[in-house]
DNA sequence: CGGATACTTGAAATAATTCAAAGAATGTGG
DNA sequence: CCACATTCTTTGAATTATTTCAAGTATCCG
């Protein structure tokens, strides 16, 4: 009997200064493509990598933050996944999406100072805090780091818009395929393979994703997989006929 | 057999400079408490007053802008009300918000330095034009504004994920009764009614909007309108009885 | 290994959609 | 300013996609 980790508040899993390492900064980071320091220069990228200093790691299970936790900091994930949820007051909840290495957490919070999401690891992994004030400072001296910072939380809505569109308008096939398709670009643009995928979610966290039942998500990824699009061993999925996928929810490839 | 307005290109209705003459200034606005210059003083606005210098005057049925148009500048409602939308490659498209006085619309297009969604007048309006660039030079001498201009997006990042919850988790009920009640909500924090309202926007926009068919929508009205909780004459609406709305999504009063 | 969690599958129930028709409101052109 | 066409709204009946309930199997983790 276990005590739930995700019944914890959300304290440090453990913290440690990072780049005063040279090899553990953003200027180093394998992840400079897809995460914050996008489009700096040396100067820039220098004094990003002094104030991004500490790193978190969080176990599986654990949250990073929790809403109404006071918001100063938003993360960059180096290693691992989370999902973030909103809770409303009857317990009722929503998973509003998963997010992987080099994606950004947190900025929702800024809007009332305080976290307005649960962000829950899905296996072990690891973040960059980014204080909020001091990347401020940076980001009003260096304009183009301060532009980037918009682009990155508008295409936060963008992607909800698009969500929104899912749920608003697609079938469960419609809404499956283009949770995989998503999740296997994003995997691509990581260096994995566009085809393979080991799902780190639960039938269960999928389907409140896609505002599905986890019974329909199980009999969706059957159907697909029946039909030849994909093939499903538990969370190992394999998309074998991407086009079909895309043909699906109306992309012509 | 009129040409469908909605199909023009996003050409300006009318254009004209606006805050040279102080009565049309941000400082005497009355949207302020709800609108950009929130929190700022007044040398700050007198700075803003001077950037916000065109109007634009967007007839019912118009475009503000379309999906593709270049980004430039974002736009503050000052008259009227717009829905935005998304669609899709193969013509389905998604209500993603109705936007009222006050409410910015248009920062969905900093991501890729174009619109990434369609926001079309629901009535006559006017909107304030801010150039995005000249507002940006702007935010980086007065850190209060940048941030003011970081608490919008977020809020819209807030908003959209209330939508998901929403689109993933609520009966057909709940969905209608948020969205009266959202729609009271902000109506009074403009000074209106709480409880009198008039719908700017169909059936059916409502129903796209909340991922449901416009035969829904209006059985799901009469429904409420049957258990007394509200009054239904066409486009007018009134709630009797917010309390038991609210509860019905789970909220206590 | 054993208990708990996750996943699949079937059958019945249900909420919402689709199809259809008619009535009300709105706006346009004569 | 009226008449007609168009758009919007309501309502009913049949259909359907998804959910719910239920049971059984597989898998994971300590």
């Amino acid at each position: 009997m276990n005590p739930n980790p995700q019944a914890g508040r959300s304290a440090p899993d453990s913290a440690q200064p990072a780049s005063a390492f040279g090899k553990l900064a953003c200027s180093n980071c394998k992840l400079r493509d897809v995460c914050m320091p996008v489009g700096l220069d040396e100067n820039e990228l220098n004094r990003l990598d002094q104030m991004v200093s500490v790193r978190r790691k969080i176990k599986k299970g654990h949250a990073l933050f929790r809403s109404g936790d006071p918001f100063t900091a938003f993360y960059a994930i180096r290693v691992g996944t989370f999902k973030s949820r909103v809770v409303t007051p009857d317990g009722k909840d929503q998973v509003t999406g998963f997010q992987m290495a080099g994606e950004i957490l947190g900025l929702e919070g800024i809007s009332m100072d305080r976290h307005a999401c649960d962000a829950v690891a899905l296996e072990d992994s690891e973040v960059c805090v980014i204080d909020y004030q001091h990347f401020q400072m940076l980001a009003n001296e260096f304009a183009p780091l301060q532009k980037h910072f918009h682009r990155v939380m508008s295409r936060e809505i963008l992607r909800d818009r698009n969500m929104m569109l899912l749920l608003g308008s697609m079938s469960a096939d419609q809404r499956v395929a283009a949770f995989l398709l998503n999740l296997a670009q994003r995997q691509q643009a990581r260096g994995f393979s566009g085809q393979d995928m080991m799902l780190r979610m639960t039938r269960e966290e999928i389907g409140n994703y896609l505002g599905l039942k986890l019974e329909t998500v199980s009999r969706t990824l059957t159907r697909l997989s029946d039909d030849g699009m994909i093939s499903v061993d538990q969370r190992h999925i394999r998309l074998l006929n991407a086009t079909a996928l895309k043909a699906l929810i109306g992309l012509t490839d």
